[in-house]
DNA sequence: GTGGTCTAGACCACC
DNA sequence: GTGGTCTAGACCACC
């Protein structure tokens, strides 16, 4: 995994495990790796993946069972609120920033379809 | 103008300033206020000012004429350049990030509508 | 039987069983299941049960008779001083927490009793 | 300050910190002392205090304004709203057990108030 | 082996 | 000077 320099390791975790749940990728009372192996394979010290792990417990998307490791929540309703809540949060991004730009509605969605056509999502 | 005390102040004028120019608020040649008489308006250190200018210096989007003052950059080409980038990756950022979450084409371009008719977008 | 798989789960046996003592559900001479029945009705390691019952010997409200089994005390003065002192850390450990916090005897004395007749406490 | 050395320093700090905070000695938009401080003042390490009030942060009692320092809240009506419901978790927690106990309204009333004119509470 | 806590100490950006 | 991040490494309880 590599990450950007210019931002916290912890917080680019956090972002990659949060979509890791969202997507479902990782469902629903998955039992994660453990802190240390995360860490040995993330390449990062333990405390920064602690760090990462126990915001997501206080979002409610990781619970912990103590002596025994880390799942993903099983409440699958909480899940899918968070995720409707995130591409919520994008899109008002989004469409505040183009509209501060001065792109009409026509414009955005004429881009967007360009973009997911031009093949570099990936 | 309210700043976002979490993140640094100058990055907040650079963005700022950049969206007066890109939108077309500031026209080209326009010319731009002291460092010292923006700091006065915005209640920040002239410091901070100036750095922000410098780094839309450095962006072209600016120009200082010494002992004259600071204008918009007048090659009307360079702006619709830089707005047609910002667009571009405020595009990709948003397809990748609704992407990762599993949402297709058809979803995003509704949400989109969705949030441009709620007008929640001020 | 729930636990709250944060904290230790003999400490809350230690309390469960107390409970059942002090508040006289578990009467005087009472004999206790053995630990293999009481660990697998509790669906938790034996060690874990024994490790609750030795608490509860060394506090004096279990007594073990060899090669027959474990038994409630037999001395109810020895319950009742434990069941009053129970009760008095709990009145200061409120009074205390509620005093810091600005609360009035008066105060204190109306929650109580909103509290007990909110049906809440179950 | 003493540290009780069987639970966590950072939880007793957040303890001692929103206690301050939820009785008003420490008052809506008083600066804090900085982190380094703190921990020179309290004898535990700074990224101690810093977990400490972190989670203030995230409670909604502390803000920090980046380079400058932190400050209790100026959103009195938060403060008191978390200190009402500070006060109803005690109160159920302690019906709750002595519920459990076998106390009733009266004996409960009767022995808070006991313990409120023996003086023990300091 | 599991998670959790704590320390000492370095380094960073911002102002 | 301010807060924030990260590491290396120790130590703990629980099972």
């Amino acid at each position: 995994m590599k990450f950007d320099t210019a931002r916290p390791i912890y917080l680019q975790l956090v972002e990659y495990f949060r979509n890791q749940i969202l997507s479902g990728v990782w469902q629903e009372g998955k039992r994660l790796p453990s802190v240390r192996d995360f860490a040995l394979q993330l390449q990062v010290n333990p405390n920064t993946v602690q760090k990462a792990l126990s915001q997501l417990e206080t979002e409610g998307l990781i619970m912990t069972k103590r002596n025994v490791g880390k799942f993903v929540t099983m409440q699958a309703s909480r899940i899918d609120v968070r995720k409707a809540d995130q591409a919520k949060q994008l899109c008002l991004g989004f469409v505040k920033e183009m509209t501060q730009l001065g792109y009409t509605e026509e414009e955005m969605i004429h881009l967007i379809k360009e973009t997911l056509h031009d093949g570099n999502t990936h």
